[in-house]
RNA sequence: GGGCGAGUGGCGGAAUGGCAGACGCGCCGGCCUUAGGAGCCGGUGCCGCGCGAGCGGCGUGUCGGUUCGACCCCGACCUCGCCCACCA
């Protein structure tokens, strides 16, 4: 027996990381690997995306949080014998490069093409099966001329327009994004200045027209919250427009359309005043000359007025009257018109009919500026005449209308109706839905963008570049002059065009697209990056998308993956492509904090830099202690103080792999009575945890998955040294161990994989490119269990018994434990309850 | 104010109707050592009783409910996190 054996053993080399890894990553790229062949059909296709990142300079662990386990799941993908593709790119627009174009005078492209190489490096520490040959740069010229491209498509079909729309304007940065407004007086981040709002003629594009497609969800396997969010976001009520009249007084002659939408057609009658918006178009016009200056001055300071100060809802309703009144189409009846600020211009038609009896913000209005208060609905057996003391705006059943003409009478919702029907009869209303969704607003005042693809000719009007022509190039130099402002509207080489309908002297558009147009269509370009006469090939789309796992932050639930989705059905109406959804599934991974609990940030120090992680542990230990700290989906503050325990299970793992028959001082020295029972133990335990492994990985349980890794891995070295590592059983165990271990310890794995090939004198073959294993089944069924024995719920005694006795014979072995016996005290239990085999619960009642 | 999620040992977490605390960290003890901050072996929810194998009680944010049985399901509340926020 080996413990007998006294002659000096070599010591076992080291596990080591540092020589291992990138051995192991040159030799996968030098083979191509990771290279995907997209034209193989041999292999069902298996698209997995993992968002790609803004070049912000430096990978930190949040983003070996996000990838590492979803290169896992690509392996494993791979060894199931799916044909895997996971490419990455940069999302390489956006603000941050033109912060630092004006704060330090380096040239965006510069600063963001360096951060990109910097960032590739990091990528590739975590030996990670990425695609680099699919890889996508957004700011290159081969990229975004198909955002320009896409854009004139948009516009040919009536989905992008262009209309008025106010900024954040500061006089000497131009202007802002929300971020760049500081401070609740509003100031430039930059110069200081006090922000101002400007009106600009912006690109739009038609999302709302796709509003209640967005809201079904029917046909994909997303999170319930970011379903919830999109909902939420879109905001679809359903209710009626109205068209009140103004009403003629001695100072106009009254007869403007005051049209509104409600939610609650059926409280027409319990309207006692009218609210607009402040910025709504009539204002002017409709208000008295007493009232002028009252109202002049409420609408100065609504629009002075920070968003947040106007959306808080603890501030007191504030408002002024016009002094002119408006006609309810339903009666008759005339009742005043209120600005207020609880009005929104952008929500709806920017005014509403007030019904303060049922409205809570209403209400509010209403007491405090002495506005009738009418009930209209009652909830059964209210009386008619009983006194409010809040808005009433519960929906329950058998609530009827009162005081409501010749709809007195009727349950609110067919009031509503009936109400609806007859002001649709006349012309004065009809049924409505109206979103909380607005059209996606396109046009950014930068030059860091997609340049937008359109010339203005005072001939000609709105002329779009021709395709041939594409694409628009943005000036490679590039002078802020220390502003915000953007470079290109005074670049004359940029702005002086011909015309390309008449010829003549013309000037481009210098705006340029919202980054957000680059990543809502970007995993499509994956599968043809280098393809410069088409957008996208039909074939390659049609075989590899929908995308089968997309896995990213829950940061992007409302804005990247609703445009994303919102792209592909307008792509799929374009022809471009033939398909309603881009992502099939979803999965949200939760975020790694600093130490401090706060979200990292180079501003508060707490970023973790994963490089000197890799440095002192390897990039395997990294991926297995990410893995291992928590579910994926509910990430963290960052405490690296495990890290070791997970390093060391590696070891274990390279111990038990290496040199079963080894020993070490302070193990106890005693031989296995039975090798054969044993090794057969070792058996059942290897099967059992490959059962677990593979639902763990199906299921994303990188942590579980772990520690089931880690106790076959303690129960190996239990048995080191003794008689049963000679054993196949053993063999066997290390066999399925190091394969279990491929997807998330890809170097590790590799390594002993290779070592193991060598031994039996085979020729070398990735552990990467093996067949996902299968258990045995008879092997992992329970031959005998350990019945927990439980009295009126409570754990009394424990048996080991074979699986699948009658429930007869249980009793009568349960029945005759002494300590069952002590524990009845001579009673009889007055029910048995057989909880499939798995326990027994014997129930007395007093 | 609304929506979503979470609350379990000293810590990260496991178990989602059936033995609470898998696995790991930390801590305690042992082996091996010139030494151990390496490695290996064992112990470790809290309280009480016992020299001891062990025995008993308590225990998953709080209070109720459903059930033979609840960390798990239902109701109310408390705390924390995220998203949205006067949406007519």
């Amino acid at each position: 027996m080996s413990d007998q054996t006294s002659a000096p053993r070599a010591r076992l080399e080291r596990y080591d990381p540092a020589s291992i890894e990138p051995r192991w990553q040159a030799r996968w790229a030098e083979l191509g690997m990771h290279e995907t062949d997209l034209e193989d059909t041999s292999r069902p296709p298996y698209y997995l995306l993992t968002m790609y990142d803004y070049p912000s300079g430096d990978i930190h662990i949040g983003h070996w949080y996000v990838k590492t386990p979803t290169d896992a799941i690509g392996r494993y993908h791979r060894m199931l014998g799916d044909n895997v593709f996971m490419p990455v790119g940069f999302d390489a627009f956006g603000l941050p490069a033109e912060n630092a174009a004006v704060k330090r005078g380096v040239n965006p492209r510069e600063w963001t093409m360096g951060n990109i190489a910097n960032m590739r490096r990091q990528l590739r520490l975590m030996g990670a099966a990425f695609d680099w040959s699919a890889e996508v740069v957004t700011c290159e010229p081969e990229y975004y001329r198909w955002n320009q491209w896409l854009f004139l498509q948009l516009l040919k079909a009536g989905l992008a327009y262009r209309t008025s729309s106010p900024v954040d304007w500061c006089p000497n940065d131009g202007t802002l994004a929300r971020e760049q407004v500081e401070g609740a007086d509003r100031r430039c981040w930059r110069c200081g200045a006090r922000v101002e709002k400007r009106d600009l003629e912006q690109w739009y594009l038609g999302i709302t027209r796709y509003a209640d497609e967005l809201l079904d969800f029917s046909s994909i396997d997303w999170p319930e919250p970011i379903r919830m969010m999109q909902t939420n976001w879109i905001g679809r009520s359903e209710g009626a427009t109205i068209d009140f009249h103004t009403a003629a007084d001695e100072h106009q002659p009254g007869g403007d359309l005051l049209r509104v939408f409600t939610t609650r057609p059926d409280t027409l009658f319990g309207a006692t005043f009218m609210v607009l918006a402040p910025e709504h178009p009539l204002v002017a016009s409709l208000t008295h000359p007493e009232q002028r200056e009252a109202v002049e001055a409420y609408v100065t300071r609504a629009e002075g007025e920070t968003e947040i100060e106007r959306l808080s809802t603890d501030r007191e309703k504030t408002g002024v009257a016009l002094g002119s009144d408006a006609i309810n189409p339903i009666n008759g009846e005339r009742i005043p018109i209120w600005i207020a600020d609880y009005v929104l211009a952008t929500y709806g038609t920017g005014a509403i009919m007030a019904v303060p009896a049922h409205d809570e913000r209403d209400y509010a209005f209403a007491e405090r500026y002495g506005l009738p208060i009418r009930r209209v609905v009652a909830a059964e057996g209210t009386a008619d005449g009983a006194a409010l003391d809040g808005a009433y705006v519960a929906h329950a059943a058998g609530e009827r209308l009162v005081a409501s003409g010749p709809y007195t009478g009727l349950e609110a919702d067919e009031g509503g109706r009936q109400i609806t029907a007859a002001l649709a009869a006349e012309g004065r209303g009809e049924a409505a839905v109206t979103y909380r969704l607005r059209d996606w607003l396109v046009s950014r005042q930068r030059y860091w963008g997609t340049p937008i693809p359109i010339i203005y000719c005072d001939r000609c009007g709105t002329v779009p570049v021709p395709e041939a022509d594409l694409p628009v190039r943005l000036p490679d130099t590039v002078d802020y002059r220390g502003s915000g402002e953007n470079p290109l509207a005074r670049d004359e080489t940029f702005l002086r065009v011909a015309c390309p309908s008449c010829g003549g002297q013309a000037r481009r558009e210098t705006d340029t697209l919202d980054t957000f147009i680059d990543s809502s269509w970007y995993w499509f370009r994956y599968l043809s990056p280098e393809d410069a006469r088409q957008v996208v090939v039909r074939s390659m789309v049609d075989r590899w998308t929908p995308v089968a796992q997309y896995t990213g932050g829950a940061e992007h639930a409302v804005m990247h993956l609703l445009y994303s989705r919102f792209f592909t059905k307008a792509m799929d109406d374009l022809g471009i492509v033939d398909q309603r959804e881009p992502f099939l599934r979803l999965f949200n991974q939760g975020q790694v904090l600093g130490a401090d609990g706060e979200r990292m940030s180079k501003s508060r120090g707490n970023v973790q830099d994963p490089d000197e992680l890799v440095a002192r542990y390897g990039a395997d230990t990294v991926r297995l202690f990410l893995f291992f700290m928590g579910p994926w989906d509910q990430g963290g503050p960052w405490n690296p103080t495990g890290i070791g325990g997970v390093h060391r299970f590696l070891n274990r793992v390279w111990t038990v792999a290496l040199d079963p028959e080894g020993r070490d001082p302070g193990d106890p020295a005693e031989p296995v009575a039975d090798v054969a029972a044993a090794g057969r133990e070792l058996r059942i335990a290897a099967h059992r945890t490959l059962q677990g492994a593979t639902a763990d990985y199906e299921g994303f349980r990188f942590n579980t998955l772990v520690a089931k890794l880690m106790e076959l891995t303690n129960q190996l070295m239990h048995l080191r040294g003794t008689a049963v590592a000679t054993t196949p059983d053993w063999d066997e165990a290390i066999r399925l161990l190091v394969l279990m271990l491929a997807p998330a310890a890809p170097h590790i794995a590799e390594e002993l994989w290779s070592r193991r090939l060598a031994a039996a004198g085979e020729a070398w073959r990735s552990v990467h490119a093996e067949r996902w294993p299968t258990w045995d089944e008879g092997l992992v069924a329970e031959r005998t269990v350990e019945l927990p024995i439980q009295i009126n719920g409570k754990l009394r005694d424990r048996v080991e018994l074979p699986a699948g006795l009658p429930a007869a014979e249980i009793e009568a072995i349960v029945l005759a434990r002494p300590k069952v016996v002590a524990a009845l005290g001579g009673r009889q239990p007055d029910k048995i309850v057989h909880a499939g085999g798995r326990l027994v619960n014997l129930v007395l009642r007093d």
